[in-house]
DNA sequence: TTACTAAATGTCACCGGTTAGATTTTGACC
DNA sequence: GGTCAAAATCTAACCGGTGACATTTAGTAA
C-alpha cells in the first residue's frame, strides 16, 4: 500500500532532521535531489521530473517532493543542470568600461529583456584592454554562456576569441563596436547622421572653422562620425581642413592635450566637434580657464549624452544614444539567435538625436 | 614499444582532422578530453593531469597533448570542473546600481585583486530592489560562486537569502551598505566622521540653520551620516532642529521635492547637508533657478564625491570615499575566508575624506 | 637475470542533475 | 479474476572533468 503523506507529518519530519544533522556533521555539503530521494526512498529521476514540474509525475508526489525539498533546505545545483543539459542559461555581456552612462543603459536594457526570458545576464568589462577582453570572453566560453553580447575594446586585436564564437556557432551580438570581418548580428547607432547633425548645426550657428576631436580610426563607430562630419561639411560648401582634426582615445586628458594642439594653430577652430562628452568636458574647462568663451568664441559639442553633460555649465550639446533601447534589442536579437530563430544576421541601426545645449548654441531664441 | 611524438607528424596529424570532420558531422559538439585521450590512444585522467601541469605525467607526454589539445581546438569545460570540484573560482558582486561611480569603483578594486588571485568577478545589479536581489543572490548560490561580496538594496527585506550564506558557510562580505544582525567581515567608510565634518565645516563657513537630507533610516550609513551631523551640530552648541531633517531615497527628485519642502518653511535653513551628490545637485539647480546663490545663501554640501561634482558650476563641496581601496579590500577578506585563513570577523572603516569645493566656500581665501 | 622501486599511466567512481526507455502500478472494463 | 492500456515510477547512462588508488613500465642495483 502507498504511504500517505497527508496524515503521517512526524514519521516524515522526524528522520529528516536526523538524517541532516547526521549529513551536516559528516559531509557539510548541500543537500541533492539524491539526498531528497533517499529520504522519501524514490527515485532520484523522480525528484528531478517532479521540481520540474513534470507532467509525468502525479500531483499527489510532486507535492511530497517540493515540501521536503523545501524542510531540507534544497537548492538547485545550477553547475550539474548545466553540465547535462549543454547550456547555461546565462547571457554574458561585455562593455568596455560599466561606469559609462551609455553602457550602463545597455546593460539595462538586455537584464530588462533576459531576465523576462528567464535568463541570467553577466557583466563584465574590458577597460577597454585588448587582453583583459581575451580573458573574460574565454571564461565565458569556459563557462557556457548561451549567448554573448559585447562591444568591443579600443585596443584592436584579432579577434581570434570572438571569430571562435561564429566557428562553433554560438550566438554572438556586437553592439555599439563592433568586428567588421565577423558576420554575425549587429545593432549600432547612426553614427554617421550623428556626425553629420552636429556639424551641421554647428554651421547653422554660424560657425566657420570646425575641428574634430576624432576616437580611434580602428573602430566603424568613430569613422562614421567622422564622415558624418567631412560630409556636412562638403555639403556646405566648406573646404575640409586636416589640420583641423586631431585622432586620439578621447580620455579626459586627451581632450585638454587636443584642445591645446588646436588652439596653437595658426588659424584656430571656432568650433570642436568633439568625439564624446568627456573630451568635450575636459577641453571646455580648459578652455574657459584661458579665458575664452563658450559658446561665444568657441562652440562646444559631444556626443553620447552623458548625465553631466546637461548639468555643467555651459551645459554641453552633444548627440543622445538610446542605451537601454540598444540593450532591449540586442537582448532580443541574442535571443532569438538562441532560439535559433534567426534566419539571416542583421544590423541594426538605431536613430541618435542632437541635444542642442548651451555649449554650441551662439545665437540664442 | 613507444610512440614518438618527433618524427612522426603525419601520422598525428591526418587521423585529427580526418576525426574532428567525423565529429563535426555526428556531434557538433566540443571536444573534451576524451576525444584527445582516444586520439592519442591513452586515459583521459592522463590528459587531465597533463593540461594541469601535473608532475606526475612526463615532460613528453604532456608536450604530446597540449599539441594535440591546441590542434583540436580544445577549450576546458569550467561546469564540469567545478561540478566535479564544487567550486567555481568565481565571487559575486552585487551592488545597487554599477553606474554609480562609487560602486564602479568598487568593482574595479575587487577585480584588480580577484583577477589577480585567478579569480573570475561575476557582477550584478540589484537596482535597489529586494527581489532583484534576492533573484540574483540565489542564482549566484545556484552557480556555486565561491564567495559573496554585496552592499544590500535601499529596499529592506528580512535577508534570508544572505543569512543563508552564513547558515552554510559559504564566505560572504557586506561593504558601505551592510545587514546588521549577519555576522561576517564587513567594510564600510567612516560615514559618522564623514557626516561630522561635513557640518563642522559648513559651520565654521558661518552657515547658522543647517538643514539636512538624510537617505532611509534602515541602512546604517545613513544612520551615521545624519548622527555625524547632530554630533557636529550639538559640539558647536546648535540646537538640533528635527523639522530641518527630510529623510527620503535620495534620488534626483527627491532632491527637488526635499529642496522645495526645506525652502517652504517659516525660517528655511542656509546651508544643506545632502545626504549624496545626486540630491546635492539636483537641489542646487532648482534652487539656482529659483535666483538663490551658491555658496552666498545657501551653503551646499553632497556625499560620495561623484565625478560630475566636481565639473558642475559651482562645484560641489562632498565627501570622498576610497572606492578602488575599498574593493581591493573586500576582495581581500573574501579571498581569506575563502582561503580558510578567517580567524575572526572583522569590520573595517575606511576613512573618508571632506572636499571643499565652491557650493560651500562662503569665505574664500 | 632477478628483484625491487620510482616514475608513468590507467581504472573507476564521483560531482549532481537529466532523460530515453524499461518496468511497475493502477484502474477500467469484460 | 483476467486483460490491457494508461499512468507512475525506476534504471542506467550521460554531461566532462578529477583524483584516490591500482597497475604497468622503466630503470637501478645486486
Amino acid at each position: 500500500m502507498h504511504f500517505s503523506f497527508e496524515n503521517s507529518c512526524e514519521k516524515i519530519f522526524i528522520p529528516i532532521f536526523a538524517h541532516r544533522n547526521d549529513r551536516i556533521m559528516h559531509r557539510k555539503s548541500e543537500p541533492t535531489i539524491h539526498d531528497i530521494a533517499r529520504e522519501l526512498k524514490i527515485s532520484a529521476s523522480t525528484v528531478s521530473r517532479a521540481l520540474q514540474n513534470n507532467p509525468r509525475i502525479s500531483l499527489k508526489t510532486k507535492e511530497k517532493i517540493k515540501m521536503i525539498a523545501d524542510a531540507m533546505g534544497y537548492r538547485p545545483n545550477t553547475l550539474a543542470s548545466n553540465l547535462r543539459n549543454r547550456r547555461s542559461n546565462t547571457i554574458g555581456i561585455v562593455v568596455p568600461l560599466i561606469n559609462r552612462y551609455f553602457f550602463s543603459a545597455v546593460i539595462s536594457g538586455v537584464e530588462d529583456v533576459a531576465f523576462k526570458a528567464g535568463y541570467t545576464v553577466v557583466i563584465s568589462q574590458s577597460n577597454d584592454l585588448a587582453n583583459k577582453e581575451i580573458a573574460i570572453v574565454q571564461s565565458m566560453f569556459a563557462n557556457r554562456v548561451d549567448g554573448l553580447i559585447i562591444s568591443i575594446a579600443m585596443q584592436p586585436t584579432n579577434y581570434e576569441h570572438l571569430k571562435i564564437f561564429r566557428k562553433k556557432n554560438i550566438p554572438l551580438v556586437f553592439f555599439d563596436r563592433s568586428v567588421a570581418e565577423i558576420e554575425t548580428d549587429k545593432i549600432v547607432v547612426d553614427d554617421y547622421m550623428g556626425g553629420f547633425r552636429v556639424t551641421q548645426h554647428l554651421i547653422e550657428q554660424g560657425y566657420k572653422r570646425i575641428g574634430h576631436m576624432a576616437g580611434p580610426q580602428n573602430l566603424q563607430t568613430y569613422i562614421d562620425r567622422k564622415k558624418g562630419y567631412c560630409d556636412a561639411l562638403l555639403q556646405n560648401g566648406i573646404l575640409y581642413d586636416e589640420t583641423l582634426v586631431v585622432i586620439n582615445s578621447l580620455t579626459a586628458e586627451d581632450g585638454v592635450t587636443a584642445a591645446k594642439h588646436l588652439m596653437s594653430l595658426p588659424t584656430p577652430p571656432d568650433a570642436i566637434f568633439c568625439g564624446n562628452d568627456t573630451t568635450a568636458l575636459t577641453s571646455m574647462i580648459y578652455l574657459r580657464d584661458l579665458g575664452i568663451k563658450i559658446p561665444e568664441d568657441i562652440g562646444i559639442v559631444g556626443f553620447s549624452n552623458e548625465p553631466f553633460s546637461r548639468v555643467v555649465s555651459p551645459s554641453i550639446s552633444t548627440i543622445a544614444l538610446p542605451g537601454f533601447l540598444m540593450g532591449q534589442k540586442a537582448a532580443g536579437l541574442i535571443l532569438s539567435q538562441i532560439e535559433n530563430k534567426t534566419k539571416t544576421f542583421q544590423t541594426l541601426v538605431l536613430p541618435t538625436e542632437l541635444i542642442i545645449r548651451e555649449s554650441s548654441q551662439k545665437h540664442k531664441h
